[in-house]
DNA sequence: ACCACGCTTGGTAATATAGCCAAGCGTTTT
DNA sequence: AAAACGCTTGGCTATATTACCAAGCGTGGT
């Protein structure tokens, strides 16, 4: 019996898979977007302004992941968000931003790669 | 309603840069282990069971996204994490998750009724 | 001085990801 | 019924990521 259990290799992949799918700039304003309601791929692909295919590969990605959930209505496709938590990364994000900048006077977000 | 903004690509990219830094099971174990103190390389070697110079190049990723930071001491070099509130994904992660699991008890197709 | 240690970097091969185009499929419109 | 529409899927290529081993480099110990 440990006093403190590490969690298991099995549960940090489970969460990389999570962030693998957050980790790509379109996804991250689809995400940002469907915040605001749910939006058919057209608009989707309107915003990210890459083709159609693409996003909806990017989607399925987000779907698979339990991030996005799809709905067909006549021709078009909705999707939403499944759990609105998700929008609580970009807060992360923003405060580990916001932190880096202002440490960022010192000597990180550098390769520190010195040969001279 | 005042038109919101929408953060440009560029701050999307920024943004999923630091998630695909995140994105990898054992970047988040290492983290995970940060958050309990620094560590020394053989330290984190020793907890992901990869190679040495596997782990170097995955805590030289994390960084160059400054979410960690090296300090060498001796032989040895220490790494900590630069800002805590990258530990604040985990809760994030937790939470996502779990609604995940709760949401996928009842069926993902039935939510036509919603519509007015 | 020399060797052992701790870590990083270069090299390389296997695998994964991302993008576009083309083709397919179901629904709606004409 | 046929055409148009909205979306997904297959195919392919280019690029990125990950892993290991081997070699290099600085520090500490003997």
């Amino acid at each position: 019996m440990k006093p403190l259990i590490a969690p298991s290799r099995e549960r940090f992949e489970e969460r990389a898979a999570i962030m693998k799918a957050l980790a790509h700039p379109s996804r991250l304003m689809m995400i940002h977007e469907l915040g605001h309601g749910e939006r058919c791929v057209n608009e989707l692909t309107e915003l990210v302004g890459s083709d159609m295919s693409t996003v909806s590969k990017h989607l399925l990605i987000l779907k698979k992941n339990g991030i996005v959930q799809d709905e067909k209505r006549g021709k078009q496709v909705y999707y939403k968000l499944r759990t609105p938590c998700v929008l609580n990364f970009f807060n992360c994000m923003e405060s580990m931003i916001y932190a880096n900048k202002s440490v960022s006077q010192h000597s990180a977000g550098e390769t520190a790669k010195q040969k001279a």
